[in-house]
DNA sequence: AAACTAATTCGACGTTCATCGAAATAATTC
DNA sequence: GAATTATTTCGATGAACGTCGAATTAGTTT
């Protein structure tokens, strides 16, 4: 299944759970098989009412129906159901909701508001989360895999601001560069 | 907690998960911790808007903000997502969301069309789920614990109806009662 | 064949709810 | 202290959705 099938499998699975009297309905068929005309009657609902509910619980895949003599017997599929619990004790399926989504529109916002027209921040920003923005920017001169040495980070790092102690200091302890201990080597994580 | 209270805590649950952009924010929540701000940029969406989101996934638990400087960072709390995913695995908590319902009211449905002013049935339902409902009511005059010769089962059908012997078959059919091999002992289950 | 029962579909009505803008609150920076 | 930034609250608006009644379809009983 696609990504974005899968995140929207996951919105109309709970959307069908979201209300009050379908999810009523799922617990009386996690008892026994009913028809529409019981559960009308049980919920004090019309049939019409009803009928709308197991259309959209089927599907969905949570409940099947069975037709019996001239009317419908529905029963809960209680696989679907686990499946879908199983999926959300894993991280990725979460993450997969979130999937498609622009996560550096923010980071470009705050670059659009620190960065000049001459490709150089006028200031650094205070906080915490917009730094971490310019950092995740101007990371992007290192090549992954190179060694440089401290005088070479201070030259690539003065092209975006005359701080480039800062800079540096702050890239290391956010983890996106690593320093050898004792020499003055930097590489890009 | 109350059963009725679990039900409603359950319903909850999954409306603050059946939202396209709530379910978003749970997703990006899974990567890292976030800001009102950042999320809104992310989404597209004003801060108002993220900000009731927020506060909805925070009243079911899903979510807890952290004051950071003068903002709020906001993260996942994946304890209350995964609890809720086990109990899903749960016959019980499904059952509960049915709790409190009126499940005889289809067997009343039926016994009012069936059963005449004089208590005796005017003729015994075709239908396979109607005549269950009617099964359910006669049953009621067996004591639990106790054996019944055949002569006397079929006199306390009697008052019912004329047809004991499709009532007796039918009982024992579905469970309600047992009889022993060989003899002419019946009781109730 | 006619009457009956169950279920579904469709259109309409009313409520719920997501979204936004504006205002209010709170904390920080210059 | 004044201006800025982030968040929350509130009222309004528009779309989505649950519910119902009427009409339709399908199958059964007499």
């Amino acid at each position: 299944m696609d990504v974005s099938e899968q995140s929207q499998a996951l919105l109309e699975f709970f959307k069908a759970l979201a209300d009050a009297n379908r999810l009523k309905i799922v617990g009386l068929l996690a008892r026994e098989e009913l028809a529409v005309e019981q559960i009308a009657a049980i919920l004090d609902l019309r049939p019409s009412t009803v009928s709308n509910h197991l259309s959209y619980l089927t599907h969905v895949g949570l409940v099947s129906a069975r037709p019996q003599s001239y009317y419908n017997v529905y029963r809960l599929e209680l696989g679907a159901l686990h499946e879908m619990a199983r999926s959300l004790l894993s991280q990725e399926t979460l993450q997969a909701a979130a999937e498609g989504v622009d996560v550096d529109a923010y980071d470009r916002k705050v670059l659009k508001n620190y960065l000049g027209p001459d490709g150089r921040f006028k200031q650094l920003p205070m906080q915490f989360k917009k730094m971490q923005a310019v950092l995740r920017y101007v990371v992007n001169v290192f090549e992954v895999g190179r060694q440089y040495t401290e005088k070479e980070v201070n030259e690539l790092l003065g092209q975006y601001h005359e701080d480039t102690a800062q800079l540096r200091r702050e890239l290391v302890e956010q983890g996106l560069m690593a320093r050898e201990g004792g020499g003055g080597k930097y590489w890009r994580i």
